[in-house]
DNA sequence: TTAACTTATTAATATTATTCATTGAATACT
DNA sequence: AGTATTCAATGAATAATATTAATAAGTTAA
């Protein structure tokens, strides 16, 4: 069995010429490296040096092994750089997972100074999940859960990151836009847009339009943000989005964002980690990154 | 420092599943198994395996390490079957030096069986030195040395291979070509064609015409044996050369060997082998090939 | 719950690697 | 030629490492 170390001296010795040299430059003493060579002569049967004088020259057997030397010694090193740079938490991958529609423009902004400061982190963003996000989680499809509702649970340390009012979306030339506030009972009539997700994970109707055992005229889901926004600026409907959302759209279209109701609705988005994983370094830098930037 | 025997752990885990079952592959405890790679996770500082309950899955770093062990692995396991075979004597390399211009052709004949018996071997040829035969094989530019002329030297051992008389090779026209031997003093008026090496390595110089005081009417020196057999058969002039060479040409060329004096020149081709080679299997093979050629 | 199975731990032991001190041999120097 | 140097080999002692046995502690499945 060629081992490591078998290669790195047969390397040594014909980098420095002599064993003596070559023990030096491994820190070894001379003695152990004849020992060793010895054995390997002896465990593999050829002969690997042919000593003549105080000179050595490899054999043809021992040139053969100098090659596969050359070839792999370096990429064992690469190997074990590259470890280090995991143990450091330099290097690595985070699988975001996303349960909240809206929140990958925001996500946007937490990934581009993140990417600058870990180059060697790769990122990958999940928005379907078969089982539901927090599944995928404690199933290592994914590191890091974006959520609205974060479930607590073993395992699974959730961290708030930003703080947001829901606020209902109206064309600016709805009769809701001179209001500052509407309430669940102005709705009964609207068209409502909203992503297409289970209508009890949606806060207009958890927090608002439930409480008041009110619903709207008709409820229609979309995918696609810029296109709920259009539809909304015609007219043809209202939405409840974030206001960092909406403040996003305001200058170019022609919308606008009522609170809802007196208190307003307050969110919160969390980012679920794993317990495992809370000592990775990049992971936590990833959260922290987050944080900044709702402050 | 990734070792070879780590990266076999990270492998068997991964195909056997646990860490039980691949120590029995390894045949090994899974005490054992469990100490290398506690040992290995705290020298590099990485968890590799992340343990939930009793299964075990590879981390991002594990990951990539079990990348590297699927790489690296196959070519360390090549390595120890070229090893094996060079051991036992199938694999390895001849490089022939020839310092004797015809023997090219009975070399061909000592060739063609032995590649089928070491198809691992490899052979080269080679009819140049700088500094001569010896130097060339002193100085492991070859490793065995074909020539007529073995100079007795420490660490080289010559072995007889052929013994053959040297002949006159003359034209079926030419008034030689009645005799059954010719005389010194018959060459003094012919056209002598030869290799071009020094006139004291021709024999029918140093056994023939010096010891009578005599010389041709002119000396020329030709490379190749084609062209200096078509010379002699045109009657341009006369060549000693090897009576088993001058037979091969014999059939479909006009021309006949004389013996040289009454008793012929006797000459042997020997092979030289380092010492140190000695205990090869493949270059005893070789020559034992070359002797049941002569016999 | 038990039975079966898997990994972790500790202390003892076996194996292997390394060094120290020395020798013999080859080379360089005067 | 003789001496000093340099280099590799050796054997015994020691240090370092790997491996095991025995057992614990945890998980899973019936």
């Amino acid at each position: 069995m060629i081992e490591r170390s078998h290669l790195s001296i047969l390397r040594e010795i014909e980098r420095n010429g002599s064993l003596t040299a070559a023990a030096d430059s491994l820190h070894l003493t001379q003695s152990a490296l004849t020992h060793s060579i010895k054995k390997l002569e002896q465990r593999t049967g050829t002969t690997l040096w042919s000593k003549e004088g105080r000179a050595i020259r490899l054999t043809q057997a021992g040139s053969y092994l100098l090659t596969v030397a050359n070839r792999l010694l370096p990429q064992l090193e690469y190997a074990d750089q590259v470890i280090e740079r995991f143990a450091k938490g330099e290097k690595g991958a985070i699988r975001i997972g996303m349960e909240c529609h809206p929140c990958y423009q925001w996500l946007l902004k937490v990934v581009t100074p993140f990417i600058e400061r870990y180059p060697e982190v790769d990122l990958d963003v999940k928005q379907q999940f078969q089982f539901g996000g927090m599944k995928a989680l404690l199933n290592y499809d994914i590191d890091v859960l974006v959520t609205p509702d974060p479930i607590h649970q073993s395992g699974v340390t959730f961290t708030p990151v930003l703080n947001y009012q829901q606020v209902l979306v109206v064309s600016k030339q709805h009769a809701l836009a001179k209001k500052t506030q509407v309430e669940p009972k102005d709705l009964v009539d609207e068209v409502l847009y909203s992503y297409p997700v289970e209508i009890d994970r949606l806060d207009i109707y958890s927090q608002f339009l439930n409480p008041a055992h009110c619903k709207p005229k008709k409820h229609k889901s979309i995918e696609a943000t810029d296109i709920m926004i259009q539809l909304v600026a015609a007219g043809r409907g209202v939405a409840a989005l974030p206001h960092w959302l909406v403040n996003e759209y305001a200058e170019t279209m022609a919308i606008k964002s009522v609170r809802l109701g007196k208190a307003g609705v307050s969110k919160s988005i969390y980012l679920g980690l794993r317990d495992d994983d809370q000592s990775i370094d990049y992971l936590q830098a990833f959260i922290k990154q987050a944080e900044q930037l709702s402050q």
